[in-house]
DNA sequence: GATTTCCGAAACGCGGCGTTCCGTAATCGA
DNA sequence: TCGATTACGGAACGCCGCGTTTCGGAAATC
């Protein structure tokens, strides 16, 4: 449950007497996981069915992951983790930007759903909150929090903001839609909405 | 020649034949549903709890009811959708700031955390989802797309803006610290994330 | 080869949803 | 007044999915 999955006590795994645990099993429940989490849902997801897909047994999968929310974060965010990575060249607001935009193209996608089924079921399972916010959320926000930094100590955001609520108001608004559905989220959305908030903070040139 | 019994029983639903429906019974099994949501939230919500605290049966909730679902949106819009008037005396951007902070001192309030879990079922549900759309976003947002209107007619704001997207640059934030809590949600972020938002679309003066 | 541990299959208990059945209570029509 | 009709509370049921236990067999270490 912490950074990366070791359910159990792996100190010396491979030290122990018996027969070891296979991780080719591990990896194709993950896998079978990953595919019936795109296709229905964390709601539609059951442990039966990754079993049963994985070619594995529900007492194997217990033994990896101590319940159904542990393993369906684990298998989002092996998926997702990697993507949309921070770009590192341009200006500070440049990057910012296109961070958004990296994340409004895969919030798009397929897995976008999948991200609001998961953090829908972060709000009343504390686990899959606290997985989504540490490994998810944050390492984003880490990043845009230094972007921000350095556009203040460059002279493009006044000094004066509060980062987290510049990133609140860029980040709000497209989980917004994400979340209701009720306007479309695309690239036209993000870039008014990147205009919007973004005349608030930055210095006029 | 239809019979003149089919009319009466059409126009009249009240003058069926047998005993009538209780609608003491449905306000009291509204009013046990609305204590438990605010307890449990959504997901804590049992049918049988809601029988028992109401001393009525399951049976007579899914006369009423379809379902969980319905019955939960219905408690929780009984609550919550006279709260927070929209206000319309002063300027338009001076309401809408009002209305944005009586949304927060809503959202901060007892029943924020039920909000959200109901807007997390909404994600995977679609009657709760377009219940929440159609008797909670909705009606704010109607009201405030006069006011944004309102605000361009008034020279208050720029005519090339897209109202939808002044309010998801509202609302995102403070619904995203709601259903995260990764940062709190009070008076002294609203403040500052209405400046910071205003700021791209509203006229300097 | 003996021991230890993992594996897949099957069955179980639990809880909650939604339904069915029964005896009772309330209202209408004759 | 009396039967027909409909709603009510209580109890039981089937269903499904989670998480657990049990069992026989297989794989790796000693």
């Amino acid at each position: 449950m912490s950074a990366p999955s070791e359910a159990h006590d792996a100190s010396c795994a491979t030290c122990r007497r018996g027969r070891p645990r296979s991780e080719r099993v591990k990896h194709k429940v993950l896998e079978a996981a990953a595919e019936l989490l795109e296709k229905r849902g964390f709601k539609g997801l059951t442990i039966e069915a990754v079993a049963e897909r994985a070619g594995a047994s529900k007492v194997t999968i217990y033994r990896w992951w101590p319940g159904k929310a542990a393993l369906a974060t684990d298998a989002f965010l092996a998926v997702l983790a990697p993507l949309a990575p921070f770009p590192e060249s341009r200006s500070p607001l440049e990057d910012l930007r296109e961070h958004i935009f990296g994340l409004v193209s895969v919030l798009t996608g397929r897995w976008g759903p999948v991200t609001a089924s998961l953090i829908a079921e972060g709000v009343s399972d504390p686990e899959v909150r606290a997985a989504m916010l540490a490994r998810w959320i944050e390492p984003r926000r880490v990043q845009a929090r230094k972007v921000v930094a350095r556009a203040i100590e460059a002279g493009e955001m006044h000094p004066e903001v509060d980062p987290e609520v510049v990133l609140d108001s860029l980040y709000g608004p497209l989980y917004l839609r994400l979340l209701f559905g009720h306007e479309p989220l695309d690239a036209a959305f993000a870039t008014q909405m990147w205009k919007n908030a973004l005349a608030g903070s930055a210095v006029a040139r």
